[in-house]
DNA sequence: CTCCTTTTGGGACATATGTCCTTTTTATTA
DNA sequence: TAATAAAAAGGACATATGTCCCAAAAGGAG
């Protein structure tokens, strides 16, 4: 991670989000701007936290570990996303890894300044309930997603989620075998199953294997099997 | 359901649990006191809220269904517990179904006042906050434990849930297999499949299955079991 | 280029769970 | 009480997924 000092980004970023507004224009907040890059751990569970983040620019996956070293796929966030609200409403250690995917930015508010001057901002405690309901909300899909879908439902909604969005991507995603590891660990399963759910999906051609990537042949069929399911 | 008129009930209600304080004191509230019988269905999934509640008195059960008429035991609630705070903040339907699990005590509060008179009280906004925060906290854990509990882990769990906390459960739950049916469907299983776990605990004489109930022979087996999960 | 190490992929089998259907038990009615 | 219907339990098999371990492929060092 490193700090940008850069006034006018953040400034052009403030008010793309209405953070500004949302916590009353006149003042003049102590924030800052963090970059992470690809990859770069943002927070790690366990950890204390002390800033409230809001992702500007960028996508980050939340996942959440068990002891055994698995880790679980929640959701992809992009902007404009909060980070940290449990944290700072319930003063617990950090709940989630949060991971940058690829580039981001995000805007910190030290929990200290929240706490002595924002606890009683009406407006700030709405987008914090909106914020926290939108995502209890989609837990409790998730949660009953995890019981129904197989890995391969699962599997092709990784892929619709990941794939999809980005138009750069049509040749696929990069495959090295410590990916789909990964992988296999965010739908919670093993390497050696989700090998076999590849496989099946390369016979009945609706995605191409190759070297060292994923194409996908059958957008439609992919996208039935995914049931909807989006991990974002 | 149907409404109490005892003032005087509603009044140490709203003293045992602080609501009054939540809303500043001085105010006289509409608010309404709310009684469910056994079994008794709160909430229906997919309807219109029309209030927040507070459950006073009680034991209730939420559950998400899915369109295969198939149900999801996200959580059990005691007072003190909001419900309700999802669809007052993001306007949306009923998410889960609630159900009263024994006689239960609810305090209501209209949408419409709330919405005109307390979204911007920052007490009640930080209950709220809390409230939900501490679901969405709950809500990640189970959806961890979804992934990793086998059908044995979780029926343990559910049989600590349910039974431990009543020492007049000493001699165990009903069950009817209509009750079993229920509880395969919480559980995210099958009929069948649930026999065979009972089964198999039965002969491991770690429960004891009887004409009409179910008794726990080995606690302490039970509880590792469940591995420490427990459905509230 | 060859041998060796590391990484990746896959075979074989075990287990958990689902589905379907038959048997057994319980309740109901004549 | 016998006959029948309804509810509950369980057998047999299918499928999804996990575990263990070996084979194939890729990358390095000499």
């Amino acid at each position: 991670m490193k700090f940008v000092h850069n006034l006018k980004l953040l400034e052009t970023k403030l008010r793309g989000y209405h953070i500004e507004e949302m916590f009353g224009r006149e003042k003049q907040l102590p924030f800052t701007l963090q970059q992470y890059g690809q990859d770069e751990i943002v927070l790690l569970e366990g950890t204390e936290l002390e800033s409230l983040l809001f992702l500007v620019e960028g996508k980050m996956k939340i996942t959440s570990s068990v002891e055994t070293g698995k880790s679980l796929l929640l959701r992809f966030v992009q902007p404009f996303s909060i980070i940290g609200d449990i944290e700072l409403i319930r003063n617990v250690p950090v709940q989630s890894q949060v991971k940058a995917v690829n580039d981001c930015l995000l805007i910190g508010l030290h929990f200290d300044y929240i706490k002595q001057h924002e606890m009683n901002n009406p407006k700030f405690l709405h987008t914090l309930l909106e914020h926290v309901s939108y995502k209890l909300q989609t837990c409790t899909t998730a949660s009953r997603v995890n019981l129904l879908a197989s890995v391969e439902n699962k599997f092709a909604s990784y892929l619709m989620s990941t794939i999809a969005p980005e138009p750069d991507n049509i040749f696929g995603i990069e495959l090295k075998a410590s990916n789909i590891k990964e992988i296999a660990d965010l739908l919670g399963t093993t390497y050696r199953h989700l090998n076999r759910v590849i496989h099946s999906l390369s016979e009945k051609r609706i995605i191409e294997r190759n070297k060292n990537s994923i194409r996908i042949l059958n957008w439609s069929d992919l996208e039935e099997m995914s049931n909807g399911i989006r991990y974002k």
